[in-house]
DNA sequence: AAGTAATCGAGACGGTACGTCCGGTCTTCCT
DNA sequence: AGGAAGACCGGACGTACCGTCTCGATTACTT
């Protein structure tokens, strides 16, 4: 898929100019929104032209997810310490936090956008949701091994119940991303899984 | 606010306008989704002009989701038989079962679009989610009263491990919303707010 | 065609609008030619929105056709003396004058223009070739009459003969429009169709 | 300026290049006029870089004209047979019946291009009218020698007389290059010019 | 054989203009 | 006052060419 293939011919790909592009789109999107972060903003902002940015993202959507992604390129580590509440509870606080800053309202824009741009969906879930879940499923998998948790459980439904909470408030808003509710969401679904 | 003025002076609005630009938006949302459904389309389809439409609205997303409640205006009963789980399962399944058709997907574009127009989230919060968690809140309650559930309970937190899976795979795709998801939902959040 | 249609309903068009892009179109025209004149530029320059000049005008060309008629909507007028050689020396030498200055190279792009866009091609002929044609051939008309010129001639002919010069100079450039060229164009033609 | 330097250093020009260029080139015109002569689509036409046509010529009208000559290169001929009349007509019937071809258009559009494209005038006079008139101005030379026409005449106030008229047509489009047009041109000048 | 020099294909890039869509606002008349 | 019709500005869209640029590969002539 990306084995170096050589030198491909013709002029290769300015790497200033895919940083610039980044870089603005960010900007614009954190100032303004996507709403703010057009294609021919962005241009104007990063000293591009629209076609180089066409040539390389298929859509506004796109770029956003790009710029959002090479601005938090977060570590997500996901450390396994052994005891699941701790380990399930700072990873959602984790995302709860960081959802509570300006990344939390992109991200909502960019779930928002996704509803009518099945490629953005596509990138959301193979980008963003995908990795956090294997880890997640990892740690549970190793404390249902420990006889911590049920053995029989449907690991996705349980994730669901994990995660789903936190991106229900951030896109409904009817409550806030508050301090204790990850903490809170995770004593909830661990009441329900927890070995008796 | 809404006091009945008695007849006001003018031209009274006229009805048969008020649902031709409803109807007309409804099928444009349904047709092509929420980008389909411009003030200018739907203007042009209710063979109205838009000027009217921008007096009785304030935005493509104020007329879009009183579309959507105009074309399914719901029964939304919820029935109180005693029997929690399967009241709560009932309910439940009825909202997966409408967003699995069209009106899922219409829904998912009004929570997106929700988040560049705080207006919509309100109208959303207020007219969507506010009625059904209110239902929902008493059912609860009562089965609290009757020994059925823990007293202790954060009804907010409960309904939010309720509703959030539903809304969480609508938004995000990365699962279905398949049959027996409404079941295994319930199912999961019983088990750990029952009274042991 | 015109008929007073009365009232018609909706916004009138703004005559300023009208005005302001004839203006800005011939302003830019002379400075820099058809290439200059471009709808954005105009629209730019006149204050005017892009639509606004796509609404009225269909093309670049057409809209500089408007322009150049705007500008230069000279009075025309063809004395007729009853001497032939002075009243067609005075009309073709007015014609020459006239495409020394800027609107000669104006129009000679607007011809060149035509070669690519036909509509701009019936334009031309209808607004700007048939008036002077038809009025050069009530001068000849009227000339056999008297019994001038040979009765038996091609008018259509003999009027090429009376202008093409003037056109094939200006397109060509081969040679200069100079003072005596409308002169001895006419006399040249005379000589060949004057009765012995 | 084309002195045979010898063997210049480094690659040599392609000719297969230049002859897929050309050829090319003229097919786009053919097909398309002028606007489907883009530099770009006749690089990709030809299989060619754009930058090699740019190197070898300088704009879109010069490969025009190149190709044009390229694809109607005419012998040119001109008889001279004594019969001032009928050699005339044959030169200029050729020119008509070229011109009503898709020659024509192509002429006719390069005539246009040339008006906002100086180089491209300089090429059309030096490469196409001049041979022409050279050859013309000779024959009319040999006729006045030969007493035939008045020998104070302005020859090329007669060319223009014999000439424009086929491009003013070409141009304007008022009237159709039919097939006594040559002949009645021809008339017209000589009853002007001959000797009395 | 190594070096030098030009040609060529491929393709990236900034820039200008294109013609279109939609959002909002406005002006006018009609009901 | 409500409503239809439609003109208007502004902003963005995605595309077409322009002319320039950076590469690597090729093809000759010159030491």
């Amino acid at each position: 898929m990306d084995a170096p293939h050589g030198p491909r011919p013709g002029r290769p790909r300015s790497e200033r100019v895919r940083l610039a592009v980044l870089e603005a789109a960010a900007d614009r999107l954190i100032e303004g929104g996507l709403a703010a972060a057009s294609i021919e903003a962005v241009a104007a902002r990063a000293g591009v032209s629209k076609v180089t940015i066409y040539r390389w993202w298929p859509s506004r959507g796109a770029l956003a997810i790009d710029a959002y992604f090479h601005r938090y390129r977060q570590t997500n580590e996901f450390e396994d310490t052994g005891d699941l509440a701790r380990d399930l509870s700072t990873q959602i606080a984790a995302l709860v936090t960081a959802f509570r800053g300006r990344a939390g309202g992109v991200m909502a824009e960019l779930i928002g956008q996704a509803q009518s741009d099945p490629t953005l969906g596509d990138v959301l879930r193979s980008r963003w949701l995908a990795p956090r879940r294997q880890a997640t499923a990892a740690v549970l998998r190793r404390a249902a091994e420990r006889g911590e948790i049920r053995e029989d459980l449907d690991l996705d439904t349980v994730m669901d119940q994990l995660y789903a909470p936190i991106y229900y408030r951030l896109a409904m808003g009817h409550a806030p991303l508050d301090d204790g509710l990850a903490q809170r969401v995770v004593q909830g679904v661990l009441d329900g899984i927890r070995r008796r």
